[in-house]
DNA sequence: CCGTATCCGAGATGATACTG
DNA sequence: CAGTATCATCTCGGATACGG
């Protein structure tokens, strides 16, 4: 679904950091549109801690329906991130496991987690303050 | 400033960094509550470049509406990510600003964005294999 | 067990017009 | 300039039922 704005008569730099990152791409999109969804990073989490198969992961993320689940894990194999392993057996199994690359996915999601365990009390706060003042409206 | 990617040590590290993470909280849902909208992380990356007025955003930012400006923007200072200065001049004046708690997740994002670049290629490859065997459907 | 197919409601977003 | 208000649209995701 990324930003649907045509285009930026700039020249692409390869940009160090922060190249015209709000102009266009700096990747982050992406990202973002590949991690926002609902269930996309906890399933990544979940396969951080070792192969599942289908129902495992389905038991582990309480809350999420067959449905999401196969569209998750779909796209997630789609983008190489996850491989999906079918054995042809009665009744069928298949196992779910990060890539070496989703691997490395993972870890970059973990700094986002560590960050938000870090910061979660003062942006409550900042929110309770901001609610505060904004109340009788 | 780039949180290095804690390559995750798949089973040897059980649950140091992930604690009931599949079941609730690991926090990580907060921030992607925050950040998966499409258009926050884009303003934190602009304001990241220093301050900015809110004609300046939505300049830096194309594609994007008047009002969803204001929500965005709305919610990252209830959040204490973002301040907002308003000068009482005619006609109006208004900047933005990262806070340092909201510099910080500037951090985190940019390592996002490091991973998003460099494994972008890759991505689109395994997306072209997996597209071009299901061609049909 | 592992999916697919269909329907449908909620929330996010865009377009547009108006205000201080 | 910096919003607010309203309405139309569109995608995501949940519920449910069926299939291999």
């Amino acid at each position: 679904m990324s930003v649907a704005h045509t285009e930026v008569t700039h020249e692409a730099t390869p940009a160090a950091h922060l190249g015209p990152c709000g102009e266009d791409d700096c990747g982050i999109r992406d990202v973002l549109d590949r991690l926002g969804d609902k269930w996309t990073v906890l399933v990544v989490v979940e396969l951080s801690k070792g192969t599942r198969r289908f129902r495992e992961l389905q038991r582990a993320i309480p809350g999420i329906s067959q449905r999401m689940l196969t569209v998750t894990t779909r796209r997630l194999t789609r983008d190489g991130l996850i491989s999906r392993t079918q054995y042809p057996t009665i009744p069928p199994q298949v196992d779910y496991d990060l890539t070496v690359i989703g691997r490395s996915l993972a870890g970059a999601v973990f700094a986002l987690s560590d960050w938000s365990r870090e910061h979660k009390d003062a942006i409550a706060t900042a929110r309770a303050d901001w609610d505060a003042q904004n109340d009788g409206i």
